[in-house]
DNA sequence: TCTGGGGTCCTAGGACCC
DNA sequence: TCTGGGGTCCTAGGACCC
């Protein structure tokens, strides 16, 4: 039996959210009409194009570029701040919409899910029609428009989403395949990314047909394990199930690009003394203590490099996580300037079974837990910036 | 390149143990 | 030990995605 997924994906999400924020607040202008982008803060060293307007694209302009670029393609472009709260609520709107019809529905990101149809279909036939109505519905609801994209799994169902837009429905079933994705330039499969694109094209391989078609052992010398999930990609083929049930996060990060580069250590333990609150209030939120403690560090010269530390006992407390991070940098920082500080947490574990050591007392443990979540409540209720720890604000 | 932030998964080398 | 092979864990880095 087939099965039937839809791929949801909002319409150039973030510029689609601010412009309807605009609509909505009094504008007269809607900023998908004109060649715009939602863009970071140049002055913080965070000028990229987050997203686009379809006239802004024409003018050649790229997800990820910098500002600086994007405005040398197109003169007369218009910058917008992102609005990240806004587009939460947007985000949760659209995925509780659509849990009107299916509880069966897989967030992807922000602006993307995949819902199974096939479970649902008895109650609202033929799959092409109702995705029509739906994605109609959405613009009239919601006011924002979004691609459908329908196959029998979530591959095909992603790669159909994205074949023309804005508003439109697409299918990619398994015999529509080698009609459909393999006349595509191999950079188009999903899964194929700026490295490995350059390998397959050196390997003669182009177009998505050329791998579809492409001999195991010759490939296998260059993507060793990954060779037999590539090919089939390029086959349309996957059995991934969707899952509707978010799974547990896996680790938390949290990383800060500096105004200026950062010279001296106690700049950049100032600068992770936020970063290690932000990965605590993460943690506390849910209940989940670390293992594992990695620091990032990126310097002026855009080299990244992490290092970790396994604990013998899980932590979510604030302090300790700065002081390990900390202790991290003095083991690995050799003075280069750096550009960017964040810190990772892995392992998670929601229970604390505590190592009692000779160097540490539970009842510490308790009493620092207890401001932590002291503070985690006033924040709540006052606000982020009420309380600041000595010396995060310099 | 005037080049973000938050995730997941994979790989390769070394340590350690049997 | 003039020492092999395999399994697991840990660590750092990299690729890819939105």
């Amino acid at each position: 039996m087939d099965r039937i997924i839809f791929h949801i994906d909002v319409n150039n999400a973030f510029l689609s959210w601010s412009a309807k924020y605009l609509l909505q607040n009094g504008s007269k202008l809607d900023i998908r009409e004109i060649p715009s982008v939602i863009g970071g803060d140049e002055q913080r060293r965070a000028g990229i194009v987050l997203a686009k307007s379809t006239i802004a694209k024409k003018f050649g302009i790229v997800t990820g570029e910098t500002l600086y670029s994007a405005r040398r393609k197109c003169p007369g472009l218009k910058i917008y701040p992102p609005m990240h709260t806004f587009y939460q609520e947007q985000s949760n709107l659209l995925f509780n919409y659509l849990k009107n019809y299916s509880p069966d529905i897989e967030t992807f990101s922000i602006d993307e899910c995949f819902l199974d149809y096939g479970k649902v279909k008895k109650l609202y036939g033929d799959q092409l029609s109702f995705a029509n109505k739906l994605k109609n519905e959405i613009k009239e609801k919601l006011g924002f428009t979004v691609n459908i994209g329908i196959g029998n799994n979530k591959l095909c169902a992603k790669m159909a989403s994205d074949f023309s837009k804005p508003n439109q429905v697409h299918t990619l079933y398994m015999n529509e395949v080698e009609e459909k994705i393999w006349p595509l330039p191999i950079e188009e499969l999903f899964g194929i990314g700026r490295k490995t694109s350059p390998k397959l094209h050196d390997l003669n391989i182009n177009y998505i047909r050329d791998l579809a078609n492409a001999d195991y052992s010759a490939l296998y010398p260059y993507f060793k394990n990954q060779t037999a999930i590539l090919i089939d990609k390029a086959k349309g083929i996957d059995n991934e199930p969707v899952i509707s049930e978010r799974p547990e996060y896996k680790g938390v990060s949290n990383t800060k690009t500096l105004p200026k580069d950062l010279t001296t250590k106690e700049e950049i333990f100032n600068a992770l003394r936020g970063v290690a609150e932000n990965i605590g209030i993460s943690l506390r939120k849910d209940n989940r203590y670390a293992k594992v403690i990695t620091i990032i560090l990126k310097d002026c010269y855009f080299k990244v490099y992490t290092h970790q530390k396994k604990l013998k006992n899980a932590t979510n407390l604030n302090l300790e996580i700065f002081n390990i991070a900390k202790k991290l940098v003095n083991e690995i920082w050799d003075e280069t300037p750096i550009r960017l500080v964040g810190i990772r947490a892995d392992n998670l574990v929601n229970e604390l079974n505590y190592q009692v050591s000779l160097f540490d007392s539970f009842e510490d443990v308790k009493k620092l837990s207890k401001l932590d979540e002291t503070v985690d409540k006033l924040k709540d209720k006052y606000g982020i910036d009420i309380i600041k720890t000595a010396n995060s604000d310099k």
